[in-house]
DNA sequence: CATGAATGAGGTTTCATTCAT
DNA sequence: GATGAATGAAACCTCATTCAT
């Protein structure tokens, strides 16, 4: 931990303390006490409260679109790599307990402004991309992207959400199952 | 308005602004301008703030159920019921702005407790019937529970995380869209 | 308890329940409660809360005034009409729980006035007499009123204070041996 | 006033002004200013307000403790022991006009725990052992050393209720008066 | 650069009192 | 007369932010 740099300090300790107990039941000094720095300190590196949370959105969306990106071989079918895909996202939520939780959170805040939303579209070009890449072999249905990422995100956070909460356990079983029937929903049924 | 009873006053202010502010940035004070009534009338109702959410979570999910229910014909296939149903949750969040946002704010809350989760099983209980009759009817597959409803209400987060965030336009033939993706999802194929 | 007038109902329940709580720990809504009338009835009767508590004290201290001069025979000696007294006044601040707790928290809070003072001057009048009917008869020494009345309360309040915090058992003996001491201390010693 | 610590400000505040209008008619706000600190200062010091008057308890009685024990020569008869702590606790409530008010309201309060008598009984200790050398040389009565106790303490609060009413002049004729009929009353009479 | 004591605005909540019924 | 719902002033307390060290 004291190898990071206070900043990374503050930023870490704002996650995992607003994950834990909220944005307005996280005192300031709490997160200095946390990350071990003092109170004041926190102002030299960001000009208020809300900035730790916004900052932290931007780093963790940045990470995660890397998550998404990893591992995703050069030739890989469409089939595949939407799952890859989807899996990398699932476990980047699961593995990361606070970072996920986290983004759960902020999204569905009041405060979450257009910004955030164009940034997502930005960083889901190359889900658009896949898309167009399956519609085009004939492998998926000509559908709405919309339409599509609707599916992917929606069962994505339902899942964690579920998790979060202890509702379901994760297994691989299940994992297979949902993604089975989200591929058999938009798949081109080549069968006669 | 104002023929309502004050309790009724009280909780629909606190739904409004709660929703456009965020819960603590919403005080009592604001509440009860909102509201018409004193400050101290609201005590008088509800043991303290956060009694009112809680009450505004019930009473709202009292009524997605009912709304949920609504319009269903005694006889009715498998494939309409969900459909129906699924539209009647739809339209409750997007027609009902302010129901529809408090809850995604409410169950993304740290607080949310395991109670709310048992709730939400209790009240799935009618989905949880539904699938096995149409697994019994082989209209469906044989699938687990689970990975239905993480469809059904994914998918339908997700279409009112878009709608609120102005991200989507939610048409009739995006509704179809979607709608088609999940039954070819589920369904058995019964063509040879 | 529904014997009494409405007027009685609440001075008593005020009596009960400011000694168990303290002045401001008590509402007046538990005191209408506890009076089984409505909080705005009390306004019929007393102008506000603290006239609930000076009216109180008034009636209070008439009552010690009759229960100090009772059974008193109309020959006693010096040294039993004493004992007598400081007996009568003991044994009301014992059985009367609420009686003896009141007058000791009302007499020490920052409200008492003059008048309050003044009254209790009046009101040991026939103390002053006795003193005074035991100096000319040789029985006691010819000290100050004040040096004596200082001992009687004194030990009265001292014995009360105790007993009410659980210190110590009042017990005959206690009694006989605290005031021979008061009495050895003021009387004159004709052995030679 | 302002070579003392913010705490001690602060205590010093408390302990006049509630002396002076009562605990709940104090509030934080009145402290604050009377201390010449902000309100919100307070809390750094104390847990809330009600700590403020624990914490001044313990001190006073400390101080009163220590007065009580001074210029107390080592070699002193049973007689001039009494007299002299006797004069010290009585110097020390009237000298210390805040400091004396504010135990006498504390003890009547309704919030005065055993965990104060405890204490009360533990710094009593000496009182106890000077009652046993009186006692073994002969020079007072064996009397129970309740006895004596409430002769003391009765005596000692009652003069500083009359005194802090102003109803008596506390005179040094009328401090030996006194005094003289509580030795009188405990000592062993050696005239035969 | 870093600190954390100090601040005071603003939060939630209580409660004496009023007044329409 | 009696009620108790309603009020809003004012209480206690928290905490984001500043600034002297």
């Amino acid at each position: 931990m004291h190898t990071k740099t206070k900043k990374e300090r503050i930023m870490y300790a704002t996650l995992k303390l607003i994950t834990e107990h909220g944005f307005h039941a996280t005192p300031v000094s709490m997160i200095a006490s946390e990350a071990g720095v003092g109170a004041g300190t926190i102002y030299r590196y960001f000009e208020n409260k809300e900035a730790i949370i916004n900052e932290l959105y931007d780093v963790i969306l940045k990470e995660l679109h890397e998550a998404t990106m990893a591992n995703i071989p050069e030739i890989i079918s469409v089939r595949d790599e939407f799952f890859l895909k989807w899996r990398n996202i699932l476990n980047y939520f699961i593995e990361r307990e606070y970072e996920g939780k986290f983004v759960s959170q902020y999204v569905a805040s009041p405060f979450i402004s257009r910004t955030v939303i164009y940034e997502t579209e930005r960083r889901n070009v190359h889900l658009r991309k896949l898309i167009e890449r399956g519609i085009k072999l004939n492998e998926i249905r000509d559908v709405d992207y919309n339409t599509i990422a609707v599916y992917m995100w929606g069962t994505l956070k339902q899942l964690h959400y579920l998790h979060i909460n202890k509702a379901i356990e994760i297994t691989d079983e299940l994992i297979n199952d949902i993604y089975t029937v989200f591929w058999e929903g938009i798949r081109v049924h080549h069968d006669k």
